[in-house]
RNA sequence: GGGGUCGUAGUAUAGCCUGGCUAGUAUCCGAGGUUUGGGACUUCGUGACCCCGGUUCAAAUCCGGGCGACCCCA
């Protein structure tokens, strides 16, 4: 046997960064050398992986109402203009197409509230139009600083956003709840990616929104990844676009508006982060851009023939398989195919004809299992399952234990300090309780990322000021 | 936002300090042969000094600027 050869040359787990940099060019998501900084080109095995991935976030999205859309990338000043805290929250990030004769400035749509109100106002009249559940999917640029990161902080980024306007603040809310659900059933139970949902301090909401909720998910390094956050933009928006409908008591009255913003390109970093290993990638089964790859070990007629016939019977029952016949050497196929995180591996040749039995590999657990090739459907219908519980469980109980109380500043520094999630009394997470956050921050690097919003119940007293706590409030460092 | 490291074939690197060679090696790629049950071997071949300017008889090497990448801290 051959001398032991790592795939990487460091584990995810001594420097996840030089592992997130060497993944991304090893498995071919992305090549980062297209010549403008923050800007890459997303690959096939990342894109055809993305792709499962909006399909999922899209017919859930569809499944409870929301209708699609393609909006214009571009949007004028005059619109963006009109919501002021938007304008100054989003103004430092806007990439402006200058000389467009005669049209005015034009803004390379950041984020498309100000395109999607501007219509709202034309399209709502009455409170029958409501709730009015939209989304896109869509492209958007943010000229991020200089510390950008294929995925997780690029300069154009591939999202989806859903625009929702409802009667009353109470609806308004209960979509809020909605989304949540969503983020539940897609980005957890799909994409098996644990993660807490926080309402965002005031001095962190999304610029222009009365709430912000966000989830976190946890990177190995330690620290936090906003991933979807959910927004009540209560009238604020309304007003500014003049989105009015009649009511049934005959009167006029402005819409409550939601916004919420899964960025599938940016999740998808937390899919390589959460679910890779020093072998590689590790996908989930329903997004994995490959389901099987079969690895024949010679390419005899029997051997062929009978490698068509397991493609055709999986290919029947929607997996999307491939058969690597490349004149590599088998070992060589293993450790390409793990490395590029397939979930099962089929391992077949003379003797397996022979037998009727076929090898498995699962990349989840790392492990080779010989089963009957007639019960291969049913393996791999139960198996499917199996590794997505499985990874979807690792990656929660890595999350609980991740999560450590805090009594003290000190405490939470130490906390910080072992790359976890701090969690502790607060003073308040209104504008009062802004300074201690500050104090946090500069004396840990690490951010009052929000309560839950099955609000837990507060003690004692807030560790910077002394106050009296009215908050339990999560503390991580993040992206 | 602050700091640091760096840019030589598709990739990873040597050479740079102390200017002068046909720019070395491995891998990849292409052609041939032997192989194929966990990262094969062999023969031949193609391929590179980030860009702009300066110093110099002479620049991959020194200087200035630009562009880009990576890492750490905030």
């Amino acid at each position: 046997m051959a001398k032991e050869k790592e795939t990487f040359n460091t584990s995810k787990k001594n420097n996840f960064s030089e592992w997130y940099t060497e993944i991304i060019q090893k498995a071919e998501l992305a090549d980062v050398r297209y010549n403008v900084k923050g800007f890459i080109v997303f690959q096939p095995w990342s894109v055809l992986s993305m792709e499962k991935m909006f399909y999922y976030m899209e017919s859930t999205l569809r499944k409870k109402g929301h209708l699609p859309y393609f909006f214009p990338t571009v949007i004028p000043e005059e619109n963006f203009k009109k919501e002021s805290s938007h304008v100054k929250g989003f103004a430092p990030e806007v990439f402006w197409l200058e000389n467009v004769k005669g049209e005015g400035k034009l803004a390379l749509r950041p984020t498309s509230e100000t395109a999607f109100y501007q219509m709202f106002s034309l399209w709502i009249r009455s409170y029958k139009d409501l709730p009015f559940k939209t989304y896109q999917r869509a492209n958007i640029f943010r000229y991020e600083t200089k510390a950008t990161r294929p995925f997780l902080r690029s300069r154009e980024f591939h999202w989806i956003e859903a625009h929702c306007a409802h009667a009353s603040e109470e609806d308004a809310m209960k979509q809020v709840k909605e989304d949540m659900e969503t983020t539940k059933e897609v980005l957890h139970d799909i994409y098996g990616l644990p993660f807490i949902f926080f309402q965002r301090p005031e001095w962190d909401k999304f610029a222009g929104a009365k709430n912000t909720f966000a989830a976190d998910v946890l990177n190995p390094d330690g620290k936090v990844v906003q991933q979807p956050s959910t927004h009540l933009l209560e009238d604020q928006f309304a007003k500014a676009f003049n989105v009015k409908f009649k009511d049934k008591d005959e009167k006029e009255k402005y819409v409550h508006i939601t916004c919420y913003g899964p960025a599938i390109s940016r999740i998808f970093a937390s899919v390589i982060a959460v679910h890779g290993d020093d072998k590689g990638l590790r996908f989930p089964w329903k997004i994995a851009p490959i389901q099987i790859v079969i690895v024949p070990f010679s390419q005899d007629k029997n051997v062929m023939k009978k490698t068509e016939e397991l493609k055709k019977d999986l290919e029947k029952n929607n997996i999307t398989i491939k058969i690597d016949l490349t004149d590599k050497r088998p070992g060589e196929k293993f450790y390409y195919w793990e490395m590029k995180g397939v979930p099962l591996r089929i391992e077949i040749g003379k003797k397996e004809i022979k037998s009727k039995e076929l090898i498995i590999y699962r990349r989840d657990i790392d492990k080779k299992e010989k089963i009957k090739e007639k019960d291969l459907l049913k393996y791999v219908e139960i198996t499917s399952k199996e590794i997505d519980k499985n990874l979807t469980k690792n990656a929660d109980k890595l999350f609980e234990n991740n999560i450590m109380g805090a009594k003290t500043k000190a405490e939470i520094k130490k906390v910080i300090g072992y790359g976890k999630i701090a969690k502790c009394m607060f003073c308040s997470i209104t504008k009062s309780g802004e300074k201690c956050a500050e104090v946090i921050e500069k004396e840990t690097g690490a951010q009052v990322r929000g309560i839950k919003l099955e609000k837990e119940k507060a003690s004692g007293n807030c560790p910077i000021c002394g106050k009296k706590a009215t908050e339990v409030v999560y503390i991580a460092r993040s992206y």
